[in-house]
DNA sequence: AAGTGTGTCGATGCTACTATTACATATAAT
DNA sequence: ATTATATGTAATAGTAGCATCGACACACTT
């Protein structure tokens, strides 16, 4: 199934502004750490933008900063910003409406799989992206904020 | 995101299994009853065969029956032989190495993604094809086996 | 006024999934 | 034995979502 990167390269992107110095970061230089396109990057910060993680600025000296505490932002947050498919398909076409099983499984699974995606779905609401940045300087052996 | 449609659809098959009456049902009962063509669904009784599930019948009057209990098939059973690809797909090309960010947000990331597919996991550890067969029988208040 | 960076559109190629046809193989029924 | 039946797998084609790339209008800074 066709799976996204979004996720990943977002958290990325989150992380990358919280290592920094607060200056704003442009999509290109993302880019090059993310090691994808610069389109790409808009495409995703615009989404966080309209979920209110991040904020731009255009013109010269502009680019992209956090728009609250790193702190502050849990990786559900971006989870359910740049992700838009359901973590569950059911059938393409709906089961046969009149049979025992394909008239009422939909219903019967439903509150499982609803479970399932809260069970997901706390564990991401547990972790900020100052987790992920502070993890990331442990590994990296720096220290924020990073001057790039 | 990633899930395809056949975990929904080998559920399906497996209710529609557990409600009947032990007789082995055609894949071509079973790609009636969920709305897909009988080779998908041999597809997905391969994988299921493969992981101890079902059972097939060559022949006449053959067909596939469950391998075991309704109740002792777990929904993370399923949901591991039909599944392959990851919950999360990390960067398609491999971020910047060099970069503080780039190369460590994989490794950074890493244990909270998998305690994600664990809160996942373990609430579809809860559920088996026993309880959703009777979740179904509920709904369509009928009584098991059910003799089609 | 000139330079810079965002935001978005359209086109392209790629990959995963589903549907469908076809056929070899194995079993049951007669 | 012969025939009918059902599985299992391969090959093909069509579909959908995603990432990449080029281009450009718009907005802001200097």
């Amino acid at each position: 199934m066709p799976t996204s990167t979004r996720f990943a390269v977002a958290v990325h992107i989150l992380t990358a502004l919280a290592v920094g110095d607060g200056k704003p970061m442009r999509s290109e230089d993302l880019a090059y750490s993310a090691n994808t396109s610069p389109v790409v990057i808009r495409g995703l910060l615009s989404r966080l933008s309209d979920a209110g993680l991040t904020r731009s600025q255009l013109g010269a000296g502009g680019g992209t900063m956090l728009a609250r505490a790193a702190k502050k932002i849990k990786l559900l947050d971006v989870y359910e910003a740049v992700e838009d498919t359901e973590l569950f398909s059911l059938h393409r076409t709906p089961p046969c409406e009149s049979c025992a099983v394909g008239g009422n499984i939909l219903e019967a699974m439903q509150p499982t799989l609803m479970r399932a995606r809260k069970g997901l779905e706390n564990e991401l609401a547990k972790v900020t992206i100052g987790d992920i940045a502070s993890e990331v300087a442990r590994l990296g052996r720096f220290t924020m904020p990073l001057t790039w």
